[in-house]
DNA sequence: TTGGAAAATGAGTCGCGACTCATTATCGTA
DNA sequence: TACGATAATGAGTCGCGACTCATTTTCCAA
């Protein structure tokens, strides 16, 4: 591959994060293209269609989620890992979007990264035994699409993670 | 309003609230007119922008809402509206989809059926009394748009709101 | 340097879906 | 019934956005 061609899909991936964080995934591709500062054909080279593009920015996303939730740890590195997606999630349109686009969950190993919170605060006590990884994905998933949604702010945001803090602790 | 006007108007309705329901708000206008047995122009005539439409029909669904979780109550109300919005929300699209339509929440008294819902639960000790209706009504968003994303199955959909019910009580 | 392969360009095509409006049909009243 | 007002019809307009491709530019290896 072409320097000039890695130069730019980095930066076509770099302006579609920040594009469709913003407007959401029905922002155009030539608005993708614009803030990348290329033609509208080189983003179709790099990415034959849309939703090519959409799964490549999704992967990052996870990916760097994964890694994030890696470097956490302890009692409270689930809770953390909880605020600190919640809080993305408000400003981001892009994952809670990216429904429909079909990357496995799995990619970029973040189950595996939440499975090892889950099993360090379980250790830590600040987790009751009986809970499963799936269900703490789907809280998850849950409070990033509210959290976007419903326009929340600090003090609701608090409110909500206590309630489910608390049903993980009990 | 003449007959035949008022009953198109509640085919249109209807087929409307079954065609979003099935594919999302990004179904053309066209499929429900189909569906309704109308000409295109007639739905336009009755609902002059596709906004209109959505926002018709949020309001009629917020509505039954606010009417079902009227008819609930005891100890156990809101936990049985909680798990009936989330077998209504994993089915129907519409909903959840129905962000980007400004309809205040407020519209039909769900939030104040919600609210009585929460007073009757926490006088009978199923809820701790320091929960407010605020984090109650995010709670139900975050679930509706959990289940419709994750297209969870009975199992993942006990399990976690299990865990809200506990935070709910604890 | 330079030749040619790889990449970028951007005007143009295409299909789709929201919305219009002249015409036709239907209703309800006198 | 007759007739005017109200409503329904559906082919057509319009804009937008995904995607194409002939042409031009850029890179890099020999």
């Amino acid at each position: 591959m072409r320097a000039d061609a890695r130069r730019n899909r980095e930066r076509i991936l770099d302006a579609a994060e920040e594009v469709f964080a913003h407007h959401g995934t029905s922002a155009s591709t030539e608005e993708v293209a614009r803030l990348a500062g290329v033609a509208i054909g080189t983003v179709f080279r790099h990415f034959p269609t849309k939703d090519d593009l959409l799964a490549a920015i999704l992967k990052r996303l996870l990916a760097r989620l994964a890694e994030d939730a890696a470097t956490l740890g302890g009692a409270d590195g689930l809770h953390v890992f909880f605020r600190r997606l919640v809080a993305q999630s408000a400003a981001k349109r892009t994952v809670v979007d990216l429904a429909g686009v079909s990357v496995p969950a799995a990619v970029g190993g973040l189950d595996e990264a939440v499975g090892e919170l889950l099993r360090q605060a379980q250790a830590a006590g600040t987790v009751r035994g009986d809970v499963r990884r799936p269900e703490v994905m789907a809280l998850l998933v849950c409070v990033c699409q509210g959290a976007l949604q419903g326009g929340w702010d600090v003090e609701l945001q608090e409110r909500t993670l206590a309630v489910i803090f608390a049903g993980l602790a009990a």
